[in-house]
DNA sequence: GTAGTATTGATACTGGGTCTCATTGTGTGC
DNA sequence: GCACACAATGAGACCCAGTATCAATACTAC
């Protein structure tokens, strides 16, 4: 579980510290989503003494390489979550926070149309697709 | 320009007080997107004695309307963009910040099949485009 | 082991946004 | 027109996410 992240950094060429590990154990603990306030949480909870300041930064770590992606919810706040480094879009179960990846299904004809339409040359985009996972949708 | 805004925040039954008509003209003023620090900015500039929450507060209620609506760019800060209550995406340019609005094409496909592979039920998504217009494509 | 350097945690700071509350200004009914 | 109830205001305190600083510490290579 956390394995797999350490290793990604390992050979990303950082070096794999104690707090690095714990925080990558909390990461891989939660599945889904999690604001960097859960993370911090948690450390405290646990009396790890890992800084506020290492886990943004080990975040921004993860973001770098792709291993974690920073998505905005509905309601402005702003979460995190792991995912693979390839290019995909989240779908996010606006009840439990259960994470989906869905690989590019479509979207690239939606810009190419829109960049027919406006002149826009299109460098990137970002779609974000919110719902209910199929446990939510049973469970009502 | 402003108008409208005023317009359709006096059919949505609020008052229409002078600090409102001066953001609103604020707003107008400008084309593409804006920061809240830009129109806060733009009011101590001319020293209309507008306070920080009252701008706020409005953006709420024009976003509330559907009138103004929240993007968030890619460098992870926030901006607002005046436009149109139906529902459609938003295509920003990176270079100078303009904004053009783009209806429904094809996204709906894109939610369908993410849908069908995930087994989520889709109820909203957020598409942001960004690029370059054809003012700045043509400029480099 | 040691050295050199990346990493760390504490803490101060920033910037966007919210809350509170006494004061002011609007729209409405008359 | 006028008065009144209540929505809206501005000042400032506050909150929270995230960043910057910097001396102390821990890794890794050797």
């Amino acid at each position: 579980m956390s394995d797999e992240l350490l290793r990604a950094l390992d050979q990303a060429g950082v070096r794999l510290t104690g707090p690095r590990r714990e925080i990558a154990a909390l990461i891989a603990k939660r599945n889904g989503h999690f604001t960097a306030a859960d993370l911090i949480a948690d450390a405290g909870k646990r009396r790890l003494g890992v800084g506020r300041a290492t886990i943004f930064r080990l975040l921004d770590l993860l973001a770098e390489q792709g291993l974690v992606e920073r998505v905005d919810l509905p309601d402005g706040r702003h979460a995190y979550v792991p995912c693979e480094p390839s290019h995909h879009h989240h779908l996010v179960c606006v009840a439990c926070g259960a994470i989906a990846e869905v690989e590019d299904c479509g979207i690239d004809a939606v810009t190419a149309e829109a960049s027919r339409r406006s002149g826009f040359s299109i460098e990137s985009h970002r779609l974000e697709l919110f719902g209910r996972c199929p446990n939510c949708r049973s469970a009502n």
